[in-house]
DNA sequence: GTTCGTGCAAACCGTTTGCACCGAC
DNA sequence: GTCGGTGCAAACGGTTTGCACGAAC
């Protein structure tokens, strides 16, 4: 985990006068042991792993936590489940492109797109606020062949839904 | 209804050997009764006014099939709501502004938006598909008075939650 | 008459919450 | 010792599903 991360949090907590338990410590370890995106239910897993007490309550209680404190995003991708993105502490602006079949998730950042975000909501008469952006799109790889291997794992996980 | 919107389902229903029901007929009135997006729950009480006798699993599941028939749109606006867009039959590269204070959600198309967005899914090798663009953003209003009308309608309706 | 559709209620699934105990400060 | 945190299990809310009955075709 990077230091200013932590840092924002130690300072979260001590303005809030709330306290950094050892479950709080294995859970936001888990968060940042990995640049991927996360469900609740995935980062349970991990954190218990780390600790074998963890409880789910306390793990929704954290991400929410971390969503308020500007270390963690929140990304709809839809599917009725909530992702969570770990880097988005330190690149609050990117974008998400999502594969509709395969369900691969690519971030970027560009700034056309930010200035045209920017120019766009200004004239509609709103101020950008937290630029969360999605393109739900189809990877060339379905495209051509019908089949990735996003959508196989997809398959093989928790059969054929989609 | 657009007459072609009516076109496109009685295809549906044909190629698949499907029926025209009359919940059908009833919950797809409540669908294109208004513009604006809806949630399934809004629907139900729509279309228990033309009938009561309408059952939730009807509304869902006649919901998916308009979905699939490509009449109607999904947004994700967030807070764990699906919610429909009935303009999407015939706008269907509109984008969605949605205010994270009020929850206001501005349609709007612009050519320039639609190109960026194409440029970008191609660089990175994607196609594009469903282009359901989402930005969150802050209304003028909540900006400058830090309140607006729509605020303190979901204030008063669901009991000041966000 | 066959097959698809419907209504009901129960199941589901991700998430939140009430409560009694626990532990950081 | 105090007060915030935790774990558990139950509640929640939106959505889906199994099943027997009903109705298009």
């Amino acid at each position: 985990m990077k230091a200013a991360v932590q840092k924002t949090i130690d300072r979260y907590l001590e303005d809030r006068g709330l306290r950094m338990t050892r479950q709080r410590r294995d859970i936001i370890e888990a968060v940042f042991l990995s640049e991927e995106h996360f469900t609740a239910e995935e980062l349970m897993v991990r954190a218990q792993k780390l600790n074998p007490r963890t409880s789910r309550a306390t793990v929704y209680r954290t991400l929410v936590m971390l969503v308020d404190a500007g270390v963690l995003g929140e990304v709809e991708l839809g599917k009725g489940q909530r992702f969570f993105d770990p880097n988005f502490g330190e690149r609050p602006n990117h974008s998400h492109l999502i594969c509709v079949d395969c369900g691969t998730v690519i971030e970027f950042e560009d700034s056309h797109m930010e200035v045209l975000e920017d120019c766009l909501t200004r004239r509609l008469g709103f101020r950008p606020s937290r630029k969360s952006l999605r393109i739900e799109a189809c990877c060339e790889q379905v495209r051509k062949e019908g089949i990735c291997e996003n959508l196989i794992k997809a398959r093989v996980g928790k059969g054929a839904q989609r």
